[in-house]
DNA sequence: TTTTAGCACTCTTTTTAATTGACTGCTAAT
DNA sequence: ATTAGCAGTCAATTAAAAAGAGTGCTAAAA
């Protein structure tokens, strides 16, 4: 495939990202290559149609791009620096926003990216069940309610209420903590489990009803904790692709049963970008959109894992731009700054 | 008014809030007045029309609810029985789940009226500011970081985590949790402002910039706990009346900015129901909605504020009936059951 | 050999006109 | 007081015509 053929390609995605209509010979002419003549970018365009980088809508129709001219055009003919001044301050802005803990920032990454790429986006954090415990506080807040807190050895902070139908004594709650502690310092958090409860209550006989409830309460929390993330839910609305009622409810579908996106988000490679366009998603339902997830962190902490759906049509230079600016900003604060 | 103008303007309604579509005289005789001739019920029909209960959208369309009629039908026209035992079962169910969180009980209920309802539906929980303060704890999770739990004394619990840029120490802490309980039991949340950061500063002489943060992040989180909580956002969608581009964009604009739906909400009386009907809502983007909230409360706790937004044909009936019915249930669960 | 002007052809979109259908309001009869 | 019946109105639907935006191909020019 000659130059000018790929500028022709590169201009036709461009053009179609933009306007969402289908591209003819004169509007390449016209906008991107005015030494040619259309006749010259027709045939071009019979070619790549021909090996199959674009399509018709119908016989007299302009150009869009097909799945595999997608593809080409995100390998091959991008460049991801395409984020503008005023983006790259709006980021610097938020990105200092005090935060106490790592989700927050995951959610402030979200949100920033929502707003600057104006598509929906969503995110986990980093899995909770595989993070190690480093202790365990049980704090009374009565004779019938406890709060559990779990600091990790990354430092996140997860915290529970949990009420019983009995009471219990300070004294308790104190052998409790020991136990606890002794047992799980340094373990992943899913070691809270059905045989730890056992192991407890052959060590104290407390009442199996209590310990039973903290154990449940606190599993609760750590599945909780690996709730979908959502930001800019009805950004995509606007577009022209959501006048298809079809598109739109397979849409809020996929957002709605979130185990589809939390499977890709946690399919993401450290530091890496995946993009997934149209039928490349297993999911059906998203065949009419691209997917982008980053695992992001900062250092080797894992800070979860961005995702952003759009069209298929999505500007996936600024989308991957931003991306890699955050993640650069994230790492270079962390150099320079707090510990 | 005689009482077969009743019935047909009860009948108008009821069609109207089905269908969505103008009613026609024919219409009223064949599903709800098969006595009377069509022509008997276009005489009442003017007559209604001439006092202001319905308008035409066109010289020879059906009738269509005026405000003042929907209001009429509100407040006279309407029984609140509305509501099926399958329904009723599965209100059961969802209230029967079991929570730490006060909370978490106006998050349940809210989901469970959108559910039922098909309507899009905010809530608030007790406004926590007013909130009486029980006992404030301290809980060290490093050198640098506390977690304030505060219990308030309607029982709900408000936790935040807290950072520092320097060291603080296990008796700093003590000191600091005896000083503020000292200070605030009894006291409403509010009390918690600068004027407390100026006498604790003046009784211990610590750093300052701990005692801020401490005050500060505290402020933050009573602040963030007023956050609208929202549920079912794009059940409105599939509305007719959402196909005016006019009509959605109002809506999505009043869910946006939340502080109009606070101020509604916030406007609640206790137990009871609040009827807005299109351009009885203060804010003129309301113009073609309904908006019916609720001061929800077991016993005398308060329990914040559910508000149900949908089109001026929302049926008043299910809504209001699912209201009243959640709010015995409530209250009798709380009669029989736990303290 | 590559590029281009030019024209015939195709398909969609827009515009216009004609028809149908759902109502009401009124009049005269019951 | 009610009702049958019919003329009149407006919206919605259907049909037909015109306009417009493209392409593909051919033959000439570079």
């Amino acid at each position: 495939m000659d130059e000018r053929k790929k500028k022709i390609l590169r201009a036709i995605v461009d053009e179609y990202i933009e306007t969402a209509e289908p591209v003819s010979s004169n509007t390449i002419v016209q906008k991107y290559e005015p030494n040619i003549s259309s006749a010259t970018v027709r045939n071009d365009m019979a070619e790549l149609e021909r090996i199959g980088f674009i399509e018709k809508t119908h016989t007299s129709s302009g150009r869009v791009p097909s799945a595999k001219g997608y593809r080409l055009y995100v390998d091959e003919l991008l460049k991801y620096d395409d984020i503008s001044v005023e983006e790259i301050k709006y980021i610097g802005e938020k990105l200092k926003t005090k935060v106490n803990q790592l989700e927050d920032l995951t959610k402030i990454t979200t949100s920033t990216i929502s707003e600057i790429t104006h598509y929906t986006t969503v995110s986990v954090g980093p899995e909770s069940s595989k993070q190690n415990i480093e202790e365990i506080k049980f704090v009374m807040l009565g004779s019938r309610m406890l709060m559990a807190i779990i600091v990790t050895e990354i430092g996140t902070i997860k915290e529970t209420i949990i009420k019983f139908d009995e009471d219990i004594t300070q004294e308790q709650v104190n052998t409790l903590t020991y136990l606890f502690n002794n047992k799980l310092r340094g373990k992943p958090l899913d070691m809270i489990d059905k045989p730890l409860e056992e192991y407890i209550f052959n060590e104290l006989h407390y009442s199996i009803n209590i310990i039973k409830t903290i154990i449940e309460e606190i599993q609760k929390m750590i599945k909780n904790d690996e709730k979908l993330y959502l930001e800019g839910r009805n950004k995509n609305f606007d577009l022209p692709e959501f006048k298809s009622l079809d598109v739109a409810r397979n849409f809020v579908n996929v957002l709605d049963e979130n185990d589809t996106m939390l499977d890709i988000l946690k399919n993401g490679v450290a530091n890496d970008i995946q993009i997934y366009i149209g039928d490349e998603n297993k999911n059906e339902e998203l065949k009419d959109f691209s997917v982008i997830t980053f695992k992001h962190s900062i250092g080797n902490k894992d800070l979860g894992t961005i995702g952003i759906i759009g069209p298929k049509r999505m500007n996936y230079s600024k989308v991957i731009s931003v991306m890699k600016y955050i993640s650069k900003m994230l790492n270079d604060d962390n150099m320079n700054g707090k510990e």
